[in-house]
DNA sequence: TAGGCCATCTGGTCCT
DNA sequence: AGGACCAGATGGCCTA
């Protein structure tokens, strides 16, 4: 069987592609120009645009001014307009234009649900989902972004899913209620052990070879939550006494506003070449579960299987995630990845 | 009540 | 001409 490293490089342009994503919170909203922004006050851009948005109006309008201008052009001493004459907006026409946009709005409506679903596929295999409070759109974007990046890191590594490690990159850039959410998750169903101590003494990798996990006293993700943003995984883990491994980031910005500036540049230490569509796949265990750490999804995978270091997995290990959710990409298959990345287990090691 | 998040409408641009 | 995509504007809902 060949074998290949799974290359720093490769993830490391899939998440840089997110880099956005680490922009401040104002980017979310697209501009820099706060004089145009105003939250649902009338602006000066606005007015404008909302004078010409009344189409239907606005045609009308532009229908009389094109029979003003044939009138004109009719007359002797009216001065003809230079360059292309506009077609004249006749009843049909404005017809036309009319059910043009309204089919422009269906689609637009259509695509953007398409997009939302998208989205909600792709909370779907966060490591918490719930149907009953969903994480938004940019907090699922930024947790996909740092998922990718620390799966990565436990295939490159050996990092442990259940380390602090694991769960400060997930959090890293996160609103705190998404952090506390993502806290409670890795959370449930772990054996809340003295196992920091083991893991102190005998290295990360323990916890996971033991089967048990941290003990991680966050607020329950349903419970209310302080005020938005102003932790990230790193402070949380101070609060609890827990020193953030490799993770820390004593710069880190305050996240005081509602979507918190995305701190620090992350650089993942992998890359995978390609995209990896998602089938539509939903588990089981979605219907009858709030929050949880996905049984069926990779960090769970990964912590009951104990991955030692990349290129110690077998493809009919490998999480179905990968098997079975990923097609065949534009230009690598997963499937060959997995069967040709992969060398088999370390006996021992699992 | 302010602010966050969202859905929708809309006009512009690019491409087929 | 028409569709896809995008970004701005707007208003509704919700929560602190």
């Amino acid at each position: 069987m060949m074998t290949k490293s799974f290359g720093k490089s490769d993830v490391s342009e899939l998440v840089s592609s997110l880099s956005w994503l680490e922009e401040d919170g104002s980017s979310q909203d697209g501009d820099e120009s706060p004089e145009i922004r105003g939250h649902h006050g009338m602006t000066l851009a606005s007015r404008m645009s909302s004078c010409t948005e009344l189409g239907s109006e606005d045609m009308e309008e532009e229908e009389e001014e094109d029979d003003d201008d044939e009138i004109g052009a009719d007359g002797e001493n009216a001065p003809k307009r230079r360059g292309p004459k506009k077609k004249k907006m006749t009843k049909a026409r404005q017809e036309r234009f009319r059910v043009r946009r309204v089919k422009a709005n269906a689609r637009e409506r259509s695509r953007m649900h398409g997009l939302n679903d998208a989205l909600d596929n792709l909370r779907q295999v966060m490591p918490c989902y719930s149907k009953t409070q969903k994480l938004s759109k940019i907090e699922t974007l930024r947790l996909a972004r740092n998922y990718i990046w620390a799966l990565s890191e436990v295939l490159e590594s050996g990092q442990s899913p259940e380390s602090n490690g694991f769960m400060e990159m997930l959090c890293k850039g996160l609103s705190q209620p998404t952090s506390n959410l993502v806290a409670g998750c890795l959370q449930l169903g772990s054996t809340p052990v003295v196992l920091n101590k083991l893991e102190e003494k005998c290295g990360p990798g323990l916890a996971s070879v033991t089967g048990q996990t941290n003990a991680l006293s966050f607020p329950s993700p349903g419970l209310p939550s302080p005020p938005y943003g102003s932790l990230e995984a790193s402070h949380l883990l101070q609060m609890k006494g827990f020193k953030g491994p490799a993770y820390d980031n004593p710069s880190s910005t305050d996240c005081s506003s509602g979507t918190p500036p995305y701190d620090g540049p992350l650089t993942p230490p992998l890359s995978i070449s390609g995209n990896f569509p998602l089938k539509q796949e939903p588990s089981p265990h979605d219907s009858d579960r709030n929050f949880s750490l996905h049984p069926g999804h990779p960090a769970h995978y990964l912590s009951s299987h104990h991955y030692p270091a990349a290129g110690s997995l077998t493809a009919h290990q490998a999480h179905p995630l990968f098997q079975a959710r990923f097609e065949l990409p534009l230009d690598v298959a997963f499937d060959s990845f997995a069967s040709s990345h992969l060398v088999p287990p370390q006996m021992g090691s699992m």
